[in-house]
DNA sequence: GCCAACGTTGGC
DNA sequence: GCCAACGTTGGC
């Protein structure tokens, strides 16, 4: 089982439409190396819920339900990913980027050294960690 | 509002 | 193939 992260802006997209809608597509990639990781993801694998702008936390989790398949959304000719993602829960505790960028076991994290990419793998171990801080 | 980090586009 | 110009994302 893998971790992977994604990113939302709450404003057009939040946690509370995922659940609201129970499970949702998720697609409009639009980056190489965030398809990239899309491509990687498995039946099972959870995944992160971060809320970029305002608000710069992780707010919960959610599982992948599918095997990524082709962008629905995408142009004729152009290969991007999208996959299924069912809600699963809200994190005790929001985890907020303050803090992962001041935790020394998180600087590799791909969200803090790459802020631009909008999905991303995350390390077991620091699955641990972002999980140890959500229950803290 | 600014800026850093990227990605893309187009001229050469 | 290089690079300047420009657009976008997202933190500060």
């Amino acid at each position: 089982m893998n971790y992977w992260l994604v990113k939302t802006e709450p404003e057009s997209y939040s946690l509370e439409d995922l659940e609201r809608k129970g499970e949702d597509v998720w697609d409009g990639v639009r980056n190489h190396q965030a398809r990239n990781f899309i491509a990687k993801m498995n039946l099972g694998d959870l995944v992160f819920v971060y809320h970029s702008g305002k608000h710069k936390a992780l707010v919960g989790m959610a599982k992948v339900i599918c095997a990524p398949y082709p962008d629905p959304k995408a142009e004729e000719g152009e290969k991007w990913l999208a996959v299924d993602l069912r809600f699963e829960k809200y994190l005790p505790k929001p985890v907020h980027l303050a803090d992962i960028k001041s935790s020394d076991s998180l600087q590799d994290l791909l969200l803090v050294r790459q802020s631009r990419l909008s999905v991303m793998s995350v390390e077991p171990s620091e699955a641990e960690v972002l999980l140890k801080m959500a229950n803290s």
